[in-house]
Formats: C-alpha cells, sequence, structure tokens
DNA sequence: TCTGGGGTCCTAGGACCC
DNA sequence: TCTGGGGTCCTAGGACCC
C-alpha cells in the first residue's frame, strides 16, 4: 500500500508553529512580491478566497483586520519540511518525496491491518515535534491514496488517516469525488469531461478504455488505471534533474540592460550553484524575459534565447557569461520587462565530463572549481552572500518585496547577518 | 499601482535521412 | 493533371503537478 503523506496548509502551518497567536485566525501566505496568494487556512478558505488570487484584492480584509497576511519564508518552510520527511523516513521503508509538503510512504512489507495505528501515532509524532499538521490517505495505488488523502483532510472522523482498501470502499470514494479533483485532471481536461456527462471519478472510470484513450491519451488511461487500482505510475527514480530554472518576477518593471545583466547574472549564479549541489553540469544555458502580460497598453515581448556549451559546465563563471551572452542577443530597448529566467538543460554528471579541444584548459578549469567550492561554502544558508562581480553586491537587494515576513526562526544565524 | 516559481512528460510537426 | 514511404530526431508548446 501507498500513505500519501500531506501537510495541512502548509505554509500557514509553518507561520502558526512559531506564532501560535495565528491558530483559529484566517491566514494567508503570499507568493514572491507578496504577489498573490499561495496558501491558506481553512478559516480563510471558509471566507472564500481562492487559491491564486492576487494579494491587492483581499488586502481591504487586511486593512479591516479580518485576514492576517504574511510575505512567504522559504527558508523557514524548507527546513520545517525538511523535518517532517526526516520523522517520516523512520517510519516508511521506501519515502518519496513528493513536493516540500508532500510525501508517497511506499508501505509493502507492512501488514495492512497495522498501517492505521502507525499512521495515526506518526500524525502525532510530527505534531508535537514540529508543530505541523497532517492528512494521510492509504490506498494500493498513488491516485488512490491522493482520494483517501481528501477524505482524511475533509472529514473530522477520520481523525487524519483515511483507508481504501477494498472494492465498495473505493466505489463510495470514487462516487463521492467530483472529477476535477482528480490527480492528473487538470482546469482544461475537466469541463471537457463534464461536457461528456463526467461529473465523478466513478462515472470516469465506467467509460470504457478506448474512449479515455482517444480523449485523453496515454495520461487518461493511466489515472483511469489508477483509480481502479492499477499501479501505473512508477515508482520516483532518484534521477538528477534534466532541467534546472531559476526566474523571478520583479517588484517593479525594468528597461534598463544593465539592471537586466544583475538579475541574469543572479539566476544564472544560483543555477550554477543547484548544477554543483547536484553534481551535475549544464550544456546548454537558456534565458527568456517576459514583459506583463497584465498590462494590455504596454507592447508585449517574450524573447528567449540559448547557447550551447563546448564543454558542459558548473561554474558561475561559465553559467553566468552564457546567460548574459543570451540576454543581449535578445535584449531590445524600451519594453518593460516584468520577469525573466534562466534554464540549464542538457544536463550530464559532473563527474562524465570529458575535456575537448575548445573547452576549458585543465589549469582554468580548476581554478574555476576552486572558486565556485568557495562561493558554495559560504553561501550555505541559501543567501548570496559572495557573488561574481557581475552579480548584484549586497545580501538584501535582490528586489523582492517582502512586507510581511515572519522571522528566520529555525536559522537564526542567517538572521543575525540579515540585521546586520 | 498591485497578478509566483520550479519541475516533468507527452504530442504534433518540421527537418532530415535513405 | 499527375509529385513515395517510412523512419528518427529535435523542438515548441501544451498540460499537468505542487
Amino acid at each position: 500500500m501507498y500513505a500519501l503523506v500531506d501537510c495541512n496548509n502548509f505554509f500557514v502551518s509553518c507561520e502558526r508553529a512559531f506564532q501560535p497567536e495565528l491558530e483559529g485566525r484566517p491566514v494567508v501566505v503570499l507568493s514572491n512580491n507578496d504577489g498573490c496568494v499561495v496558501a491558506r487556512s481553512n478559516e480563510s478558505k471558509a471566507m472564500g478566497i481562492k487559491m491564486g488570487t492576487p494579494f491587492f484584492k483581499v488586502k481591504y480584509l487586511v486593512d479591516q483586520g479580518r485576514l492576517v497576511v504574511r510575505s512567504s519564508n522559504y527558508t523557514l518552510y524548507g527546513d520545517l519540511s525538511a523535518r517532517v520527511m526526516s520523522l517520516l523516513s523512520e517510519v516508511a521503508p521506501k519515502l518519496e518525496v513528493y513536493s516540500i509538503d508532500e510525501a508517497f510512504m511506499n508501505m509493502d512489507g507492512v501488514r495492512d491491518e497495522d498501517l492505521p495505528g502507525i499512521c495515526r501515532d506518526l500524525i502525532k509524532r510530527i505534531r508535537r515535534w514540529t508543530g505541523i499538521p497532517v492528512s494521510i490517505g492509504i490506498a494500493s495505488t498513488k491516485t488512490l491514496s491522493k482520494v483517501a488523502n481528501h477524505f482524511a483532510k475533509k472529514y473530522k472522523g477520520y481523525r487524519g488517516v483515511c483507508v481504501i482498501d477494498t472494492d465498495e470502499k473505493m466505489r463510495k470514494a470514487l462516487s463521492l469525488t467530483p472529477i476535477d479533483d482528480v490527480w492528473g485532471v487538470g482546469w482544461r481536461g475537466a469541463p471537457k469531461l463534464e461536457a461528456a456527462g463526467i461529473k465523478t471519478a466513478l462515472d470516469f472510470v465506467q467509460r470504457p478504455v478506448s474512449w479515455v484513450r482517444d480523449r485523453m491519451g496515454v495520461i487518461g488511461v493511466r489515472t483511469w488505471s489508477e483509480l481502479q487500482g492499477i499501479r501505473m505510475v512508477e515508482e520516483e527514480k532518484i534521477e538528477k534533474r534534466k532541467s534546472i530554472c531559476t526566474s523571478r518576477s520583479f517588484a517593479n518593471n525594468i528597461s534598463d540592460l544593465d539592471e537586466l545583466v544583475l538579475r541574469v547574472s543572479d539566476f544564472a549564479g544560483k543555477c550554477a550553484e543547484k548544477l554543483r549541489k547536484e553534481g551535475t553540469a549544464a550544456g546548454t544555458v537558456g534565458i527568456f524575459l517576459y514583459t506583463n502580460r497584465f498590462r494590455e497598453d504596454l507592447d508585449q515581448y517574450y524573447p528567449t534565447a540559448t547557447v550551447n556549451l563546448d564543454v558542459p559546465a558548473n561554474s558561475a563563471s561559465e553559467i553566468i557569461s552564457a546567460a548574459l551572452k543570451a540576454l543581449r542577443y535578445v535584449y531590445k530597448p524600451g519594453y518593460e520587462y516584468k520577469k525573466a529566467g534562466v534554464v540549464v538543460t542538457d544536463i550530464v554528471d559532473s563527474d562524465s565530463i570529458q575535456q575537448v579541444l575548445f573547452g576549458l584548459d585543465g589549469q582554468a578549469r580548476e581554478r574555476d572549481d576552486k572558486i565556485s567550492e568557495v562561493m558554495d561554502k559560504v553561501n550555505t544558508s541559501g543567501e548570496n552572500l559572495l557573488r561574481l562581480g557581475t552579480q548584484r553586491p549586497g545580501h538584501y537587494a535582490d528586489g523582492i518585496r517582502r512586507e510581511f515576513r515572519s522571522g528566520l526562526y529555525t536559522t537564526s544565524w542567517a538572521d543575525l547577518i540579515e540585521v546586520r
């Protein structure tokens, strides 16, 4: 069986773990730049605030004292996530961390009748040791464990754990699950299915497989099978990532090339750091620029450009210079840019890199590796204290708005540096 | 005024080959 | 007038996830 563990309202719960006065109150957490709502407490959900709502649309509620708001504090969330995952790994024979707040425990080898008890104990332990409330859904496939998890969250009676382990329970659960709640059915697919008369997951599985394949392809068939207890979603392979992207929206529009050079350098430097952390190197460096698509009064421009490296690289200097080359290639003055990003692809293991004639010679590469190593040691907290000359100097000048951020409760030395 | 960020996989269509 | 057939590889874009 799979046990899907999902942290309840994760970012809000992290804030509450260190600010207990937020318990019971409507709370939302905002995206970067305080742009839009990315997490809601049950109370703010009940007020009708939707995921993704732009903050300016609910700001009046904050002004009226009816809603509490926090900027996102990813340093804190990442740290609490690691603590939760570590507790899960003590119980699960195999653990697949699926996202910052979610993990599949593969419980093969554990007796089915022991599962609910194990999971209830786990919930208590996680709550006591991290302050984070979690729910657990148990079933034979990942997609069904997602369904079970919804029920565990929704109905108090389950005390945090819902099990789907018989055909009757499966049928009942599917009949009570709206089609757009099914994992793998997105906001585009759901209306199509509803138009075909499919309202619930049960309606869906009652269609013949050929019907599903014609309309939804192999992905649809996978979901259709999983909902009936046939495992189709593979075990996560612990593979290196195939692409790495660092991008941000800007608090204010940027038109100036020099300003973009600083931001893009930062993104590229961050990509290089992520590559080194995984022990990989990238053969291609790409950048993209976006103007603000919501500003219909302004000219729009969404250019992309890529640069192929002669030899895959992961040093800040090489990734940054490639990214800047791409930037200068597509940059046009006269546009108001709202967002930019760097994407590195064609990723290989760094120890598999073969020297070729036109790459850096051995000495230069060795020097670059040493510089990178020093940067990684200093930049351990995730803050770019040490950068190359093209990167923006100064620690807090990353141009991201965080008006409502709480303290860095679990990583206090970073707090000290921020105060300096 | 103000609208997130980081991934994966699949598919259709074009380029190219014989 | 009439203009092959089959394969691979790559890329851009769409759809989905959190």
